[in-house]
DNA sequence: TCAATCTGAGCAAGCGCTTGCGCACTTACG
DNA sequence: CGTAAGTGCGCAAGCGCTTGCTCAGATTGA
């Protein structure tokens, strides 16, 4: 079922059929409503590739996220798809598990595709690349890496902040000895945040002592570094993740040393991702606004929008602390430390 | 940058280029270095739209799911891409949020984009898209859905079997009062599900008496489900979710109302999503091979090998029995039965 | 040595659309 | 009533690739 098959049955020709599905260019009333009835009868689907090849321009934009498994980096997805097709925009997504060289390819994959324009959420980068996307020219969106620039906009949300009232609100109960459970400590964006949370820690002066583990970005990441942080013998009364998807391991490792969240160990998470809501106990955590950072994406990134008008433009969003059950005060008893379980592996 | 650029730099046609980088054809060792050379300088992406265009086939796959949030269809997702991949397919994705309207929509899309293959991972149908679907030609698979006909494979899972083992499991633990929750009780295979667990109870005569409940599929819908349930003065001593992803809710309901689990109430979860092992207690669910039922739609639709050789097939995975920490042997005491609380919505 | 075969590469015809331009015809205006 | 502007539609030239066909020159066998 081609253009051609309809303009026929539709006695007009090929660019009269275009022009009514495309509603551009004028047509009588009456064309219009016999092409459209024709097309229908037909199940006419145009080709897109055709569209694209002939138009010139594509109503496409690109997506490329380090780990869709973690519901952040979903929800992120879902919401820039959502404003694209509010915009008449399609959304296409590529992950890449924090690999460099998936980065770079499924970058490739989308130019080949010929994207309107780049949404990266991803904490790994590749210099080459960004130079690779300065020259095609196509608009890019960065969120947590990167620099603001000619058709690139940067977008991220004030982590540094949000592990400071994080720390804060952690002293404030008590606790003096706290762990950050991160993962991807190679990747730059990751490593600041690790960062971050040293640097916030140690405001305290010498008081507060801290201790740095790592996972894989999954619960089961979360599990084993908290395994790791428990037999390393620190006996941490306070554990941050960088995210609240390998808190849910690590919610899960204590239970299993038999450690209750929050009265032994507090623990506080970070995105708010929905299922933050239903962990055993309900995490604590910091607020970052998926749905604004998808609606920033794609408003920077559909042409005519963003860019354009605002050439090199910088967004921050603020994150919010979320209190809820997995952490309290310190408790008066001394955490019970028990370095010999960290050497029952056998 | 087009392959005419290159072909121009290399001092060769156009053809030579093609043939070259989609190595097909002759060519000597020194031109098609050459070619590769020049096209890596040039750093040229050959436009999808124009190969799929001038090539007339497509390696693109398409797949529709119901609910991208919920762990079981991502996971479905990331197996059939990985599988595409190894195949030298990609795969496109779209979510319906089990809207029959947008089921159609999604289809449409790929249609238009020339897709060589179709899964469909939902639970709402549409007949005329079937019809549709079949005119077009391509090659589709249904999970849990349809019938396998020409050009069509399904590939099932046997819930009811599952649900089967998972009543006398619970039966043989003790319990008696047992309530399922669901979700879009409206869509045949879901409502399948839920009849498939009354016909289970029902095999023991009416010693074991049932309760039907649904919300959304999220752990929101399990945890509402889930609340009223306990207000409708049933008292379940066992909850079997339609998956894991409500099962969640139902936990947080019932901590909520501070039952315990098993002891209060055994809960039982379906798909054996790796959340599930993460949730407290950790989930007793019944195994469904994501994987398998990925990497079965990729063979199914793939071209050349699944459809064309064996012209109708329909391929079921039978399910495992998971047994963890939600469920356990009836108490002796009574469950404390709230019914008060119920009404305390005032 | 000559015809038969093989090799490597170019020509050109599309693939299914969009769109600038032009043409015929209608309507408005002085 | 003549000219100008407006309306509705078709023509044809691509968009960036793939591929069947052709052909010159190198290689081979009897």
């Amino acid at each position: 079922m081609k253009l051609e098959d309809v303009a026929r049955q539709a006695r007009v020709s090929p660019s009269t059929v275009s022009r009514v599905l495309s509603k551009t260019g004028r047509v009588s009333e009456r064309t219009r409503a016999r092409v459209l009835k024709i097309a229908g009868e037909l199940r006419y689907r145009p080709d897109v590739h055709a569209q694209a090849l002939a138009g010139g321009k594509s109503r496409t934009l690109g997506l490329i996220v380090s780990n869709l498994q973690n519901p952040f980096f979903l929800d992120v997805f879902q919401a820039a798809e959502a404003e694209a097709h509010r915009q008449g925009y399609e959304v296409i997504v590529a992950n890449t598990d924090y690999h460099p060289r998936r980065l770079v390819s499924a970058a490739h994959w989308m130019l080949g595709r010929r994207i309107a324009g780049l949404g990266l959420v991803v904490s790994e980068k590749e210099p080459a690349l960004l130079a690779e996307l300065q020259e095609a020219g196509i608009p890019v969106a960065f969120y947590d890496i990167g620099s603001p620039g000619r058709h690139v906009t940067k977008i991220r949300t004030n982590y540094h902040r949000g592990t400071q009232r994080v720390v804060r609100y952690l002293h404030s109960l008590g606790h003096r000895r706290i762990a950050f459970i991160g993962h991807h400590t190679g990747l730059q964006p990751l490593s600041d945040r690790k960062r971050s949370f040293i640097k916030a820690v140690s405001s305290f002066s010498d008081e507060v002592r801290s201790f740095v583990g790592a996972g894989s970005d999954s619960p089961d990441g979360g599990r084993q570094a908290t395994q790791q942080l428990l037999a390393s013998g620190f006996g941490p009364t306070a554990i941050i993740c960088i995210n609240d998807f390998m808190a849910l391991g690590v919610l899960r490792a204590l239970r299993e040393q038999d450690l209750d969240v929050p009265r032994d160990v507090s623990v506080v998470g970070y995105d708010n991702i929905r299922l933050s809501e239903f962990t055993f106990p309900p995490l604590t955590t910091v607020n970052v606004p998926r749905d604004q950072i998808g609606r920033a994406i794609c408003t920077a990134i559909i042409p005519g929008q963003g860019v354009a008008l605002e050439p090199l433009r910088e967004r921050v969003i603020e994150p919010e602390l979320i209190i809820r059950e997995s952490t309290g005060a310190l408790s008066r008893g001394r955490v019970r430390h028990r370095s010999t379980l960290g050497g029952d592996k056998r």
